[in-house]
DNA sequence: GTCTATACGCCGATAGAC
DNA sequence: GTCTATCGGCGTATAGAC
């Protein structure tokens, strides 16, 4: 009960601290150049001890953080999918969500868009297979029906489409563009709407 | 003298094996998850000491064929430029050679496009930096110029036209489409080049 | 639940005989 | 130039006291 109590009202848990730091020097250095003392330190523990008792390995760490990202990911789609009709208002509210989280949360999109996650987490479904994305495809397909979108497999309108998107954002996250992702935003949408509207 | 002779009708040299195994290798599992043993064995060696004799450090391997495949691709690229004159026929010749490497090469395509090499060879330059990703800056460029392509910067320029490319191509070498590349080379080369052509 | 100490394995790299 | 043998170190993970 009293542990209850402290709980509510105390600073983020030690897991949310330990996921937020490992996020961070996975998406610096990657998975591989990075051990679990630079964790321990970047969170500001004692002890790698202090993580073992949370997380019972390495993967289980970068496995929390991708299930954790998609989750949420795949929370975002629904509610935009609940606010917006039409497949193309619904493309369109998905890239808003991305160019936003590449200047707001730029690790968690360079976890997600520059890391080969299934180099070191083989056991989990590849980032195409995860609920989030097969809902993008979705609608894809959805907009193929409806006429939106010419006519092709939707796997391929994700290509095109999230090719302009994707890379746009990787060369932002890069350095490759040097300017904000919001800057490049509605540019970048236009090209990849042409890609597959049907004109 | 006698080595001379032999040189010339030997098979492969050992240091040709040596990068095509570690290439497989990295291409499949990735450069953290191969040791110099799986390179051994892969190249049909008997000791690792081999490899050593050969080349410094295990980085100096991937950092070869690096060097190798951005040589080549540049040569190519080169090859293409002289032989084409405006730059929509010379992205078109380098959409050619990478639809051709992806089905023909595709571990060198994975190991170009699906690795992220700076996260093993953090002395080297990004790919983009690179003489043949500067060379085909160069060629959007001048479409800009002589007015074929739209008014835009150049980097924005090759985000959209070479995400429709690279990712296609990603989806064909992980999988997720499930055709050779070749069945999709020429409806990718429209969706890209429409994302950049003044209309 | 956090500390100290430490085990254990793997892998990159070297030494030195042949 | 190839072999055997082995070092050194790092990094994951555990044991066990507090």
């Amino acid at each position: 009960m009293d542990q209850e109590i402290e709980n509510i009202q105390e600073q983020p848990e030690i897991q949310d601290e330990i996921l937020l730091a490992a996020l961070k020097l996975f998406a610096e250095k990657g998975y591989f150049n990075t051990s679990l003392i630079d964790i321990k330190d970047a969170a500001g523990l004692n002890t790698t001890s202090v993580i073992y008792h949370h997380f019972k390995t390495k993967q289980m760490i970068a496995s929390a953080l991708y299930a954790n990202i998609i989750d949420s990911l795949s929370i975002s789609i629904d509610d935009i999918r609940r606010k917006n009709e039409k497949p193309s208002e619904q493309l369109r509210g998905i890239v808003d969500l991305l160019f936003k989280l590449t200047d707001d949360a730029p690790d968690v999109m360079r976890f997600l868009l520059l890391s080969k996650i299934n180099e070191f987490l083989p056991e989990e479904k590849p980032v195409l297979k995860t609920v989030a994305f097969v809902k993008i495809i979705k609608i894809i397909e959805a907009g193929i029906q409806s006429g939106e979108i010419r006519n092709m497999t939707p796997q391929i309108g994700y290509a095109y489409f999230f090719g302009v998107i994707d890379n746009t954002l990787r060369m932002v996250l890069t350095g490759a563009l040097d300017k904000k992702a919001d800057f490049y935003q509605s540019q970048a949408w236009l090209a990849a709407w042409n890609a597959i509207a049907k004109k």
